[in-house]
DNA sequence: TTATTATATGAATATCTGTTCATATGTTTA
DNA sequence: TAAACATATGAACAGATATTCATATAATAA
């Protein structure tokens, strides 16, 4: 059993030997996501990328709350919040409801405080 | 009790009243992260909002491997994955050892794949 | 109806980010 | 020592992104 394997003249840089077993290149083949999946989970966590996004996250996470107490609670723009939760509307991590002139937005589910809580553990050591 | 309360003249945006009860408010700001953590809970975050950086995870969630094996496993210049690992360092998620000329990375804890996997979780509803 | 209020949205802009290119660093081999 | 190789890194550039500004939409009140 080889240990090394050759690559082809058509590959995209100056490595001539690869090191892993090629039992390991299988496997990871197999656990890869799919291309499209992969954009999708970037894209899911790209919505966390952002301190503003999150600052939404955690107010909604004590209580539904329309646009303009948001941005009365974060010290920002009316549009500025209005442009990042249609962001997190298009992600589906916020639902809402209209009651007359006004927006009340909310977390879409409690799994995304669970995703927070565990961002926050792990920056926590 | 008041259910509404008068913004001051301070105020960024143009909204009047706040319709969240005092308590709501109160409750908000108390888990609120500090400034720093949210900036740093954000920056985690991002971490993951990169299609190649979670490539890089997933094929490290199977083997440590060298930077040259992981150019050659996702077809990408061996410089743009060593940015990228980079990156992945100075966040602590991935670290690595020395073997001759060749550098090794692999995942820095099991909590990563967890990370991953909560995503995978959402995107697949 | 018109005026007012809350929210949404398109355009513009400044900043950030990922990749490439060229090159430097560090290690091994001849 | 010099040559070869794996990796790291700075600069440049193209593309993405967050905020602001101006304005549109939608609902209500006068």
């Amino acid at each position: 059993m080889a240990e090394e394997k050759v690559i082809g003249d058509g590959d995209i840089d100056q490595c001539d030997f690869i090191c892993v077993h090629e039992n390991v290149v299988n496997q990871v083949i197999k656990v890869m996501p799919k291309e499209q999946q992969l954009l999708d989970l970037a894209d899911f966590f790209k919505i966390f990328g952002d301190p503003t996004r999150i600052r939404i996250l955690y107010v909604l996470s004590q209580s539904e709350m329309c646009v303009c107490d948001i941005a009365n609670l974060l010290q920002m723009g009316q549009s500025a919040i209005s442009h990042q939760l249609r962001v997190l509307k298009q992600m589906r991590l916020v639902k809402f409801r209209r009651e007359g002139k006004t927006v009340f937005y909310s977390l879409a589910d409690g799994h995304i405080e669970t995703i927070l809580a565990q961002g926050m553990e792990h920056i926590s050591e």
